[in-house]
DNA sequence: ATTTACTTACGAAGATATTCGTAGATCAAT
DNA sequence: ATTGATCTACGAATATCTTCGTAAGTAAAT
């Protein structure tokens, strides 16, 4: 996984990682069928975006077979990361906990998620304590 | 304010909303002299970028003087959230609580803050009860 | 009234993202 | 070995975003 290098995928390319994180490695055509569920697109659409990400270094091929597999170049972690600081700095002034509340409010949580924030919440603190 | 229409903004777009959410109401001088500090654009981008998102309806203009004076159209609220949705929908596998602990998680937020969060759990529970 | 210092409007170039048709390779089944 | 299904590569059209030069208007100061 390791380096999200430096740029920023885009709408279309997000789409497709969020696709490769789940299913790990998937071919082109795994990779259109599951995006043809919310989506409109030709298959050589899909091939050709992800033979571009493979250039830019987000995906990575295994090309041994004719049908070629792919697997997610970047992590998702770091690409989450990526995006929520870009997006705190931009649309939440900075502020983390504004973006976290917004978060919280206009979606159901169970206890269980809300505990298990409560729960992080502390062992923050903890860890800013020592 | 109301609503905030079905598209989104672009990042550019987004820099000069981010702008006006805090001034009210500002010119496109006003604009461009903030968003100087950060980039390197000439006025007449600005203005153009300004103007489009006047036809797009994301801006308000009061154009009875002639310097224009601008006000954003579409609440900081609604757009944060549309933009939250998104993202945890095509980044953090549907799951709120993921994104919010992951920002949380690099972010050094102050006690406040924290705590503030937590009253915050504690409000959304309280609410679920009922 | 001319100059100076702004402004807006407009068009168009440049950059980037998205879409898809077509051609050629591969392989299994007839 | 021909057909049919499926795949990759490639090029190019289209769409969208970003940038800025130029022209024309306005108003204050000389």
């Amino acid at each position: 996984m390791s380096t999200a290098k430096n740029n920023k995928p885009t709408e279309s390319e997000l789409e497709i990682l969020g696709i490769l994180w789940e299913k790990g490695a998937a071919t082109v055509r795994d990779v259109h069928d599951e995006l043809s569920k919310s989506k409109d697109a030709g298959y050589t659409t899909t091939l050709k975006l992800m033979q571009i990400m493979h250039e830019k270094g987000y995906l990575n091929r295994d090309a041994s077979s004719k049908t070629h597999v792919y697997t997610a170049a970047i992590s998702q972690e770091n690409t989450q990361q990526q995006l929520l600081n870009k997006m705190i700095d931009t649309v939440f002034n900075g502020s983390a906990s504004q973006l976290v509340m917004q978060a919280l409010g206009h979606h159901t949580s169970s206890k269980e998620e809300l505990d298990k924030i409560r729960q992080y919440l502390n062992d923050i603190e903890d860890q800013q304590k020592r």
